[in-house]
DNA sequence: ATCTGGCTGTAAGTAATCTGTAAGTCAGCC
DNA sequence: GGCTGACTTACAGATTACTTACAGCCAGAT
């Protein structure tokens, strides 16, 4: 875990480094905002330790500007000012939270951990094969980065065959994966939406391949 | 935005309820950490408002359970005791933030927004989305510059879409971060006001695309 | 109290899309 | 050729979304 703290206070910087080094963080130190924004376009921090109260460039300006850089990493604020209107500014700047001087130390670590364990907590759910990508969580597929018009069971398929990728799947698998235990589909229908994909899939190297009296598999086309 | 709020204080939870909901927030309001987790597990709330001393089940013990269940949603916790240890524990059981009683109201609704948009977006109050700007702190939205006229309806809707900007939210969660508990529409309202929103964005670059069978989305039109 | 206007949700009709079947065609294989 | 399984097209019923009209409600004004 790799944590950038700008804070101007030769004393209190001094004492932070050595406490978050002995508590295994790797810290980054600089003395004011203009370094610091440096540092933070140069390397990717887990946590961003930042004073309001800065020469050359100000905490909320440093905010400002790491947001506009679309730089998700959480910002906890440090300040000796406890003017409600302050706070109120930093969090709406994009501030994740605030400490106000003097502050214990556990409970700095205490709101480091909670910051970082937030950001590690989610995770995405997508799978790539060739140009085709399918975010299955968002049901939506993309050739090339341009989305693909699907109905809900053409996705099922796609997805249930993109998972099943380079191996045979049969057709009344498919129609497992796609219909209630209740609902009773012909295999034709397998065949329509087969059919139906294929055409989607034109512009892009992922073929739909049928292994006869078996069923379909995904392959991807090695060009040429 | 919906708040599942856990305090056992009437008085205090009557005023919450009230201010929060003047705030546009969606808010359901439990006496007792038992009932509150119950509400909790059906896993609808974008931020929870916890009480550490409660009858039946304490404050710590509940974090925990939710933190058990996997459920990232963010805690902000609400405690008459400054002692230090109490908000370490805390913090380390899972909550995300916490103010000491008594608080500003303006300091909870700036941490609440924090709160929520750090999960959902990791930035500021305003949102920014091709030519529509919402600023969900004052409740206003623009349309390149100029200001829109949106119902309060209307606007939570906007918000949630544009909050999960790119990504498909599900007429149920709509409905669900719309609604408080004991409320209950039809899906059909918010086809009515996905019909509304479009008339009133119909003169800027974002639409509101229907995923059929999933929901609806926000997108950016790349013009051409 | 009464009126007014905006907000909210329902109802009901219309439009669009999805889905599975049927029926015909095609391709491989004996 | 004849058989089988796969491909293709067209279609009708079902599902889902869109649109419009309207009634109840509340807040503010008269």
């Amino acid at each position: 875990m790799r944590i950038l703290l700008v804070e101007d206070d030769v004393v209190l910087g001094d004492a932070l480094v050595q406490s978050l080094v002995n508590a295994t963080y790797a810290v980054d130190w600089f003395r004011n905002g203009k370094e610091g924004m440096l540092a933070a376009q140069m390397q990717i921090y887990d946590l961003v330790l930042l004073d309001l109260g800065l020469p050359f460039l100000n905490g909320f300006e440093f905010i400002q500007r790491l947001r506009n850089g679309k730089q998700p990493v959480p910002v906890i604020v440090l300040t000796a000012n406890d003017n409600p209107e302050d706070i109120v500014r930093a969090f709406d700047t994009g501030a994740d939270d605030y400490l106000i001087k003097p502050f214990r130390l556990p409970e700095l670590t205490a709101r480091i951990r909670a910051q970082i364990r937030r950001v590690h907590t989610h995770f995405s759910s997508k799978i790539a094969i060739g140009e085709l990508e399918l975010d299955t969580k968002e049901r939506m597929a993309f050739i090339k980065g341009e989305k693909l018009s699907l109905s809900p069971r053409e996705f099922s398929l796609l997805e249930t065959l993109s998972i099943k990728f380079g191996k045979v799947v049969t057709k009344d698998a498919l129609i497992e994966s796609l219909c209630n235990w209740d609902q009773d589909i012909g295999t034709n229908a397998i065949e329509v939406y087969v059919h139906r994909l294929r055409k989607k899939l034109a512009d892009c190297n992922v073929t739909i391949a049928n292994i006869r009296g078996l069923g379909y598999m995904m392959e991807q086309q090695t060009h040429g």
